[in-house]
DNA sequence: GACGCATATACGTTTATCCATATATGTATA
DNA sequence: TATACATATATGGATAAACGTATATGCGTC
């Protein structure tokens, strides 16, 4: 990206023009969600996957935690009034949207199963 | 673009992803204005400008009105609620932002000074 | 330290975006 | 119809995005 000035809308509105940022910010909706999860979710390649979650959380959209050998992604706390009014927009259309739906629904499925072949694996 | 339908959130963060739309924008949020005192006020080329209000255009964020040679464009009426948090928390942006003050206020000069030119010229 | 698994990054290619310049379209007026 | 002005679009080139594949890193276990 032309990375803009961490903060300008410009960047914030480019990091959210991507329809599988979106579909991640989906999942992550639901909760802490980790790679693989995602991956298996949206059923596309793992490096697509942390490309686009390494450009979220460059944007400050998202926040990352390693536990193990997963590493766990979530929503990131916003003060930034624009960002907040955003993201309670999107918020509000993926509750809205039936595609967006059914991927949160898929996502509770494949993080059971997932979450079986764990060791350790801490609920939440 | 890659043109995702529109009313998709992808389309609409993309549209709002250029510097030069966002200032365009924030024009356009004192009321109407014509594409020469866009033009004047932003200081870029215009077909510059005229490329850059068909896109938002598209994207349905503006309409546009012709009165005789000049056409006036404006902020378009938006059902569609992520459209309307993200534009409230883009108005809210403008307001605080010093940048975007600036140029609205360059903006009322511009538009005296064109519009003691223009022949016919209805003040709004 | 060697191996396996989860995740990240590098590389090369394709596609999209943005721009400046040139040109076309539309409108009013002589 | 010829001209001038406002606006839109076409063209070609430079830059950035996104992708798939290959490879690197990081952690746990043996």
């Amino acid at each position: 990206m032309k990375e803009y000035r961490k903060g300008e809308p410009a960047m914030l509105f480019k990091t959210l023009s991507d329809p599988t940022r979106l579909r991640l910010l989906n999942l992550l909706a639901c909760g802490e969600t980790c790679v693989c999860e995602l991956t298996d979710t949206l059923g596309v390649v793992q490096p697509k996957v942390s490309r686009h979650l390494a450009r979220l959380k460059r944007a400050g959209l998202v926040d990352a935690r390693r536990n193990g050998k997963w590493i766990h992604y979530r929503w990131a706390q916003h003060g930034d009034p624009l960002v907040r009014h955003v993201l309670a927009g999107l918020r509000e259309w993926m509750k809205s949207n039936d595609a967006m739906n059914g991927e949160r629904r898929r996502r509770k499925k494949v993080c059971c199963r997932i979450s079986r072949r764990k060791p350790n694996y801490e609920n939440k």
